[in-house]
RNA sequence: GGCUCCGUAGCUCAGUUGGUUUAGAGCGCCGGCCUGUCACGUCGGAGGUCGCGGGUUCAAGUCCCGUCGGAGUCGCCA
């Protein structure tokens, strides 16, 4: 049953605007974020429940907040009242009358209280360790309930958060939780500090349309339907890309803005399909500039959020390197497991799924995972296997390193010397497990990667509270996609070749390197951006290759191609997962808690009930006719 | 689109190889008692379409199929 609203039974005492608690230290000691200066607290309240201290022993305040918990002892009734800068205890003595006492008495869990009373310093035994606000207690004198609370579905300080479902669609309660208001005060803090920064590096922050044009490109777009031109559609902006590099044509060589954006693909405990990016662009500018700036913000960031100095330049290393290393593009470089090479080894060797593989153009690859051989049962490398044929290989080797050489069902087809030169090739030693992989060069890539990836976590290789960027350079212009039978851009068409690659235009345009460069961060994708084309003739070589057509790129693209033609900036720029960077500097695992209204993995507001149908009137008015989806 | 995991009281969970009359516990909720608690204590009480639909069976929370919702992942994400 709901509770009934419960009116006030007290007027707001006369001391509230007296001079003397409006001086009380309001400007110090608010946790977290910025301090509330006297201005902010208004009228209603003269402390938040966060501040109070021994200093204000004696001062009349009058504080606000959500009834965390009560605590009745039918005599005697204790309220620990809480806001965003903490709790503090509300103490409810009988004497003060009966009326405040029942009042007290009636009030429950998430009701929104207005509170007058004393602060008084507690006896040394009552005194709470737990609670900054623990050595004082709030002697109420008046108690108003600003808002009753229906019976919560959960409470805020529960001990283990209820399941996401329910916490998305009560996300109100659930921001109440003080670990997401400390993820969003500190993603408050970490937007201002490259804000800050850009501001000192001389970037004007400049807003570009969210509703533009769509280009087929890239990811799906999420389209918005134009009243005014029937049959006509906005799309959200999948990035500013293009508008920041008019932007450059234009005249503002430093640009930043801190951009929402859009993607109407699948979700990961990573991607949201509304994101934001920290969006960069810079005019007479060539690679280096754009990584040393990069460079500056991370360091910014660490010292000011983690305290921590980081050595700079930031690691840097190629594409290939990376590939070969690590079998990814965006390896965790906190620990080491390298990827190694034993295809010399496999090719001689008397076991035909690897000598095979190595006569039919493949290699094979694998990484020693230390101290390993005995957390790994022969069923849970079963699991490994089914885990690696995701990406695509047909198996999973694996020798379990002992003291006198390699123990694994496949041991007898190598020789003591074979042996022992895989173990000196991985550096093993006893009670390792080596995994390999036979098969083409991309596959024991991937699977590698992937599998180094996953051990990396299982085996706790890292210090997950450790921090690591590195620069991934060189990254291939075009892929080729195999479906399709056509090449693909890797970045965008608009990322500019290493110049002395260009002659691979016409006889190799796999081996053409790009001028972009990928930021990671404990091995995901934190930032990515290219130098950009500036002339038309390159970009001409581009839309060939890509197999646009003239007429084509001028229809997809006309206003930035035309744009490039009135006197063009060299230019380059990148991008930051804003959203990745906060959830990567705190330590989450999902993206979703890092921001306020997020989405679930089918891309619906649980909250709003977005998306919904819409009144057949409004679909009139914007020429739309719903056809049912098949059943 | 594929694969995997999850769904039992408001919440978190238990519920054995399908079998004990009425599906349990803790928290929360409602009522009583309680003047120093802070995970208050204490006595009593209410609360369940076992996500939904179908099937197998003498018997289904439990097994099978489908479906909805949530999560992870591959594809996808210039």
């Amino acid at each position: 049953m709901p509770r009934e609203p419960h009116p006030s039974c007290q007027s707001p005492p006369d001391s509230l605007s007296s001079k003397r608690n409006f001086r009380s230290g309001i400007t110090t000691n608010c946790r977290k974020n910025g301090p509330i200066s006297r201005e902010d607290i208004h009228l209603l309240r003269t402390h938040t429940c966060g501040q109070l201290r021994p200093e204000h022993v004696n001062q009349t305040v009058t504080v606000c907040g959500w009834v965390d918990s009560r605590r009745d002892h039918g005599g005697l009734v204790f309220i620990d009242l809480r806001d965003r800068y903490g709790k503090v205890q509300i103490v409810i003595d009988p004497s003060q009358g009966d009326e405040l006492h029942d009042l007290a008495g009636s009030v429950r869990n998430e009701d929104v209280l207005r509170v007058t009373g004393t602060v008084v310093r507690r006896a040394e035994k009552d005194i709470n360790p737990k609670l900054p606000t623990g050595e004082i207690d709030v002697r109420s004198t008046h108690l108003e309930v600003l808002n009753k609370s229906r019976v919560v579905p959960f409470e805020p300080g529960t001990l283990t958060p209820p399941n996401e479902e329910l916490r998305l669609k009560y996300r109100f309660l659930d921001l109440r939780r003080p670990r997401l208001q400390e993820l969003m005060v500190f993603r408050h803090r970490l937007t201002k500090l490259v804000r800050d920064y850009f501001d000192r590096h001389g970037f004007l922050d400049i807003e570009t349309p969210m509703l533009g044009r769509s280009t087929p490109e890239g990811a799906r777009d999420y389209l918005v339907p134009s009243r005014v031109h029937p049959g006509c559609f906005y799309a959200l902006p999948q990035s500013p890309q293009i508008y920041k590099q008019i932007l450059m044509v234009a005249g503002f060589d430093r640009y930043m803005q801190i951009a929402r954006c859009f993607r109407d693909e699948d979700l990961r405990a990573d991607r949201q399909p509304e994101f934001t990016q920290v969006d960069i662009e810079m005019a007479f500018v060539e690679r280096e500039d754009i990584l040393q700036t990069v460079d500056g913000l991370v360091a910014f960031l660490m010292q000011e959020l983690r305290g921590e100095k980081l050595p700079l330049p930031l690691p840097r290393l190629s594409y290939a390197e990376a590939m070969e290393r690590f079998g990814s593009d965006k390896p965790d470089l906190r620990y080491g497991m390298e990827l190694k090479d034993i295809s010399d080894i496999a090719a001689a060797c008397g076991f035909g799924v690897f000598k095979n593989a190595v006569a039919g153009g493949g290699r094979v690859r694998g990484i020693n995972a230390p101290a390993a051989a005995a957390k790994y049962s022969r069923k849970q490398i079963d699991e490994l296997t089914v885990f690696v044929g995701d990406f695509k290989a047909k198996g999973l080797a694996f020798f379990r390193v002992t003291e006198t050489g390699l123990d694994s069902p496949i041991a007898k087809f190598f020789g003591p010397a074979e042996q022992q030169s895989i173990i000196q090739r991985f550096e093993s030693t006893p009670g390792d497990l080596i995994f390999l992989v036979a098969d083409q060069p991309k596959v024991t890539s991937s699977a590698l990667g992937a599998l180094r990836a996953r051990l990396g976590k299982e085996l706790a290789l890292f210090d997950p509270n450790q921090m690591h960027f590195a620069w991934i350079l060189d990254f291939p212009l075009f892929s080729w996609n195999e479906e399709e039978k056509r090449w693909d851009a890797e970045h965008h068409p608009f990322c500019n070749p290493v110049s002395e690659d260009v002659p691979y235009f016409d006889s190799d345009p796999g081996k053409i390197r790009a001028t972009s460069y990928d930021l990671v961060i404990n091995g995901s994708e934190g930032a990515s951006g290219s130098v950009r084309i500036h002339d038309p003739a390159v970009q001409q070589k581009v839309f060939d290759l890509l197999g646009i057509p003239a007429e084509e790129a001028e229809k997809r693209f006309s206003f930035l191609l035309e744009a490039l033609r009135y006197g063009a900036p060299p230019h380059a720029g990148i991008a930051l997962g804003l959203d990745r960077w906060v959830m990567l500097f705190t330590g989450c695992d999902n993206i979703r808690d890092v921001i306020a209204f997020p989405k679930t993995q089918k891309a619906a507001d649980l909250l709003s009930g977005a998306p919904s149908t819409v009144d057949p009137k409004q679909l009139r008015e914007l020429s739309i006719r719903v056809e049912e989806p098949k059943a």
